[in-house]
RNA sequence: CGGGACGUGGCGCAGUUUGGUAGCGCGCCUGCUUUGGGAGCAGGAUGUCGCAGGUUCGAAUCCUGUCGUCCCGACCA
């Protein structure tokens, strides 16, 4: 049986004002409940109530992986720069990898991930192909050096996670497990309570091709989002993009003057055409210094993974380089480029036979530009920033936009960090081969914040029962009263005996401090006991959710809270709706 | 790193323009009263005004430097 917690003896320090330094809701509230403290930029201590939150959120992330087969493990969290140096991320990963000296000199990082650790523990033990496939996880604080942390527990440098790697010996092997996973992981956001998105994604520093991002839906997201109605769902930055440009049609290529025109948005209003018949042309160079020139559907923005997909290292001209190759900005097109320009435009541009673009010369553009007549095209691949509006790639309905923070992310990894560093296993066919690896990350403390961000109102935080510090709070108007105080104490462990995790308001306040804090803090149920209902054999019952309060008969309390623990205990993310007819 | 703002009892802030005894609200301690939505009265404690220099008879206030924090951009669970 649980036993009943009490406030009066909490370390459970709420905040009557917002601290100033806070903005997002999330970090707001879990200062002012008292469930963390902050210590310096992006770090901060878990006070009790908090620490109850964090540590119900790792169980469920535990649980659901021990549920798809994966086993726990501890890796250290200081790790030595020699297998970065393998990997060549102690050189790829930049600042945000916090690099220190031992006393003998030795180089070491805080472990902003693990994929070289397990590998270098994994490669001396397993051998054969008979031992995989092998799923290993750990929950662990990392430490990112973030350039600019902020939003609390959103994005701090230290953040507990939960992170799984996986060994195999095929693609196929490699594809089963990485389902699973994502089952597990969005397990993990229903019993949260997240309304959430599985999301397409960009690999980024990780490495490998195939990702998803779990996304929890937020007005505050840091990431942006498009999904269709038929489930469909990526990031903006990295989405399949299918632009609808439209053509305006000339009889033949005129050029025209247009004096002072420089942006999309100047040509579409000069020529009274929407902004989607004019063609952006954007100068850059890869990393060997090859002049490229992009076309993109003048609706649309030139997406920076994607340019860097087709022309590894490209960055945009600076205005110096645009005039040494003779490029008017504003004006450019694809006619009479210089010769050593590589052209590539976005495929939805293939369609386009005439081109409304800058003429290569200041004050002057072109219309009906012949695609294949009066100028070519070298390459043609998808370039642009997906936005709401455009067509959804699966089922072509339009794409809304949404905005998102992830809370987790699998990734299939490949064979980057077992050929790098030499792990390898002989497969059937008797051939030394690099394990085919996954890897599976879960924010744990950035779900915690995420919660918060999606049910919270004015009052405070709205906890799901799964991860709420508690389940109930009893609350006592009058202290030292011998008919309410014993008959709360009496509610507190008969609902206790139930299974509930309940807390007691046994403090020495004022009924009006009393509710303010449960409703900051969150409790999803509240039984409040006063004299006056007392005195007609009831006691009150609140719903944090909805705020929706009702009366129950003191005698039978139990019995009508029961069938709620029942689906409490069984894993119900809400299981005091029922009591309220919702 | 670029742009903006801010550092004053535990928390939230005023005071800085125009230099002159460091203030308010909340919280905290003691006592009495109060007790169904952040109580009332009385008494009390708590400050190197971020830090270091400088100007001045005198600096929270003016000048220089420095550290820290937050917000907006590039990085990510």
């Amino acid at each position: 049986m649980n036993t009943v917690m009490r406030m009066s003896r909490m370390y459970a320090p709420t905040l009557r004002e917002d601290p100033s330094d806070a903005e997002l809701a999330s970090h707001r509230l879990l200062l002012r409940a008292g469930m963390m403290r902050k210590n310096a930029a992006g770090l901060y201590t878990f006070l009790p109530l908090g620490m109850r939150v964090l540590n119900k959120v790792e169980a469920i992330v535990n649980g659901e992986m021990d549920a798809i087969g994966s086993e726990q493990i501890l890796m250290p969290f200081v790790q030595p720069a020699d297998l970065w140096h393998e990997s060549g991320r102690w050189d790829d990963y930049g600042p945000e990898l916090a690099r220190l000296k031992d006393r003998h000199g030795v180089e070491y990082c805080l472990g902003p991930t693990h994929e070289e650790l397990i590998t270098s523990v994994v490669r001396n033990e397993l051998r054969s192909y008979k031992q995989l496939p092998v799923c290993l996880y750990q929950t662990q604080v990392k430490f990112r050096d973030e350039i600019r942390p902020r939003f609390g527990l959103m994005r701090g440098r230290e953040f507990l996670m939960k992170d799984a790697y996986s060994f195999h010996a095929t693609q196929e092997s490699l594809q089963e497990t990485y389902d699973d996973m994502s089952g597990a992981y969005g397990r993990i956001c229903d019993r949260l309570g997240l309304e959430w998105r599985p999301v397409e994604a960009d690999s980024g520093q990780i490495g490998g091709k195939v990702t998803t991002e779990f996304m929890a839906l937020a007005e505050y997201g840091e990431a942006e989002i498009v999904h269709c109605e038929c489930g469909y769902a990526a990031d903006a930055e990295a989405g399949e993009c299918i632009c609808a440009p439209s053509m305006n049609e000339c009889e033949s290529m005129q050029k025209i003057s247009t004096p002072g025109v420089h942006t999309i948005e100047e040509l579409a209003t000069f020529l009274n055409i929407p902004e989607s018949a004019c063609m952006k042309a954007l100068s850059g160079k890869d990393a060997e210094g090859r002049l490229i020139v992009f076309f993109v559907p003048g609706d649309h923005e030139l997406n920076d993974i994607k340019a860097n997909r087709e022309a590894p290292g490209f960055e945009l001209l600076t205005d110096e380089e645009m005039e040494s190759y003779g490029l008017p900005k504003g004006s450019m097109g694809p006619v009479g480029l210089p010769d050593i320009a590589f052209v590539m435009a976005d495929r939805s541009l293939k369609d386009i036979p005439q081109w409304t673009v800058g003429a290569n010369e200041d004050g002057y553009h072109l219309v009906g530009a012949r695609l294949g007549v009066d100028f070519k095209v070298d390459a043609w691949a998808d370039l642009c920033t997906v936005k709401p509006g455009d067509a959804c790639p699966k089922c072509g309905k339009t794409l809304m936009g949404a905005r998102g923070i992830e809370v987790s992310q699998v990734f299939q990894l490949g064979t980057k960090y077992s050929e790098s560093m030499g792990a390898t296993f002989m497969d059937e066919d008797g051939t030394e081969k690099p394990f085919i690896m996954g890897c599976y990350g879960v924010g744990v403390s950035r779900s915690m914040a995420s919660v918060v961000e999606q049910r919270h109102d004015d009052a405070g935080i709205m906890w799901p029962a799964t991860v709420a510090p508690a389940h109930v709070c009893v609350i006592p108007l009058t202290v030292g009263d011998d008919l309410v105080q014993p008959a709360a104490e009496e509610i507190a462990a008969a609902l206790a005996e139930l299974g509930l995790e309940v807390v007691i308001d046994d403090r020495n306040e004022r009924a009006g401090v009393k509710f303010a804090d449960a409703d900051l803090i969150g409790w999803p149920l509240q039984v409040v006991v006063g004299k006056r209902g007392l005195a007609d054999g009831k006691v009150e019952l609140k719903l944090r959710k909805t705020g929706v309060k009702r009366d129950a008969e003191r005698a039978s309390i139990v019995e009508v809270i029961a069938p709620a623990a029942e689906d409490l205990l069984a894993g119900a993310v809400d299981p005091f709706d029922r009591l309220f007819d919702l």
